[in-house]
DNA sequence: CTGAAAGCGCTTACAG
DNA sequence: CTGAAAGCGCTTACAG
């Protein structure tokens, strides 16, 4: 490969070889129906032209393009980001690549996938956005989602929200808590995240507690503003859960400013506020099992893509994780 | 978009119309020299038949993919990740999309990218990774790094590290540090991330002082080890330079655990320790430009792609940000 | 086992 | 302004 436009193709080989292209194919492809002679002709052909096959033409052909489209709302986050690892890597065993695109802010990116899907530049793709609304679009398209019940045969992967919300919350009453408050970033559209808010309130009816709750559509870095609200309104809480990744973290800086002292005057979980190896601090969470969503919903994709059967909903087991945030 | 083999190709539509293919291209790509009715035609044709280009075949017959790959070590880091967050919207802005591929622990997946743009599965590469030795391969591909100096035609960006280093070091030593450290995650080939090193060096001949260094290979995991063997071996310290990403948030972690009071007993900086939207701590760093870093990046490589000259080695300027420390 | 030919869905000179 | 034809680089029946 010198110049891009002179590359060897599959016709200088089959002339260099003194066969005809459609040999030279079934070398490359490891045929068994070549003669011994024929074939080590070719690859030294191959070889001696640095041959490599144009897979453009070669997808084209065979109308795959091997590539699945991953769309998150940002990868600059420890849940996304961990999520695109082992996309990746589960992508990887099945022969696909992936094309990553970030929706921040812009909602138009997910139609931008939808396209991608339509134009044949991906073979199919994960959704782990929480913007679109129109959901015709989708038709017929190999999409899967993580946490997002379309309604239509578009599988999903999610974890179980409502026992673990409801197991989180009963935690912090059995330790003492008694004024137990619920914050959480609301998606926009309908998702197995709301089944936490739900838990929420089954509890508090439960126990014949009043709910103290905040559950908002949050715009990327208005978190801060919703926290100091909800903290303003409910300044009495002795326990709060926390539903959503981006604000587990700052709820808890935004409690001890305020002098709180945590777990003693406040107790805290948070739904996946525990990343570890980010340094991200020690929050009572629980944890959902992100390689495993990963590497299922990838499958799932896979399936759809080669129009498999495949389930539509799939709802795998989170961890409680204690950290220094309950009693 | 029905089946994946049933969908409209320009055929179609020209036979729907009523013209040639060759028309069809011409309205699908707005070219001018087409006539106001057979425009018209055309666009309710593609209307009709809900046409979408099938862009395998476009690619193909322009030859390019429109696609580059993202090289990480891992994606599942502060700094990878933001990094591949303005990677990717750089590269929508000039109209490519990101591959991602996260080389992590597996060597050869920097030798598959390579493979990747011989396939034409994409137009060219940015590499972020430490790895691979041999160059000889990436002879004439559109490849641009960052950090890692090839020594051949390959362009990359990188940051200020000798100067940042000695600034910050100095620092430390003009609030009364006197027995200064260097601990490092040592790339495997030529990069420009040595130059913190010979900074260090530098300063402690100045001053005088004798050199505490660690400075390895540190495998995925291992930080731990390595650092602890640098607490053991310095003792001493009361100020630490911290170079690679990965380590200074386990650094700081096992000397507060060690009972280091910081800063009063142990001044620490590093290089890119903070990423305070992870909720890192509060390291006093020399921080990259990293959305600079990345865009600039993009731009060099789709200047390669297109045969255009570029600077081989671009210098950006970081910031030295007070944490909680220093003195 | 092998070659010549058709075709994947597009673009682009070439005539008209 | 428009159509017919060649070609991008491959694969795959179809004959032989």
């Amino acid at each position: 490969m010198r110049g891009r436009y002179l590359d060897t193709t599959i016709k200088d080989v089959a002339k260099y070889a003194g066969v005809g292209v459609g040999t030279v194919s079934r070398v490359i492809n490891n045929e068994k129906a070549v003669g011994k002679k024929t074939r080590e002709k070719v690859l030294e052909a191959m070889k001696a032209l640095n041959y490599s096959r144009n897979n453009m033409a070669f997808r084209l052909r065979k109308n795959e393009t091997r590539i699945i489209a991953l769309l998150v709302p940002v990868i600059n986050h420890p849940f996304f980001a961990k999520l695109a690892y082992y996309v990746e890597d589960e992508a990887c065993r099945f022969g696909y690549s992936v094309l990553l695109v970030s929706s921040q802010q812009k909602v138009d990116k997910e139609a931008e996938i939808i396209t991608k899907i339509k134009h044949r530049e991906v073979d199919g793709a994960v959704f782990v956005t929480h913007y679109m609304h129109e959901e015709d679009e989708l038709q017929d398209c190999p999409i899967v989602s993580i946490d997002r019940s379309f309604g239509k045969d578009i599988p999903y992967v999610t974890s179980d929200n409502y026992d673990a919300t409801k197991k989180a919350i009963r935690y912090m009453i059995e330790r003492g808590a008694e004024r137990v408050g619920f914050i959480g970033s609301k998606p926009l559209v309908a998702s197995e995240v709301l089944e936490r808010e739900r838990a929420y309130l089954d509890v508090m009816a439960e126990y014949g507690m009043p709910p103290r709750l905040v559950n908002e559509v949050i715009q990327h870095g208005e978190e801060a503003v919703v926290v100091a609200d909800f903290l303003e309104k409910y300044a009495d809480v002795d326990g709060v859960f926390v539903s959503g990744y981006t604000i587990s973290q700052v709820f808890y800086e935004a409690a001890l400013e305020l002098g709180k002292r945590v777990p003693e005057d406040l107790q805290i979980v948070s739904y996946d506020g525990i990343f570890k190896q980010w340094g991200i601090s020690n929050i009572t969470s629980v944890e959902q099992p992100i390689e495993e969503m990963a590497r299922q919903v990838v499958r799932l994709l896979i399936k759809k893509i080669h129009s498999e059967e495949t389930c539509t909903r799939t709802v795998l087991k989170t961890k409680f994780v204690l950290g220094a945030t309950t009693k």
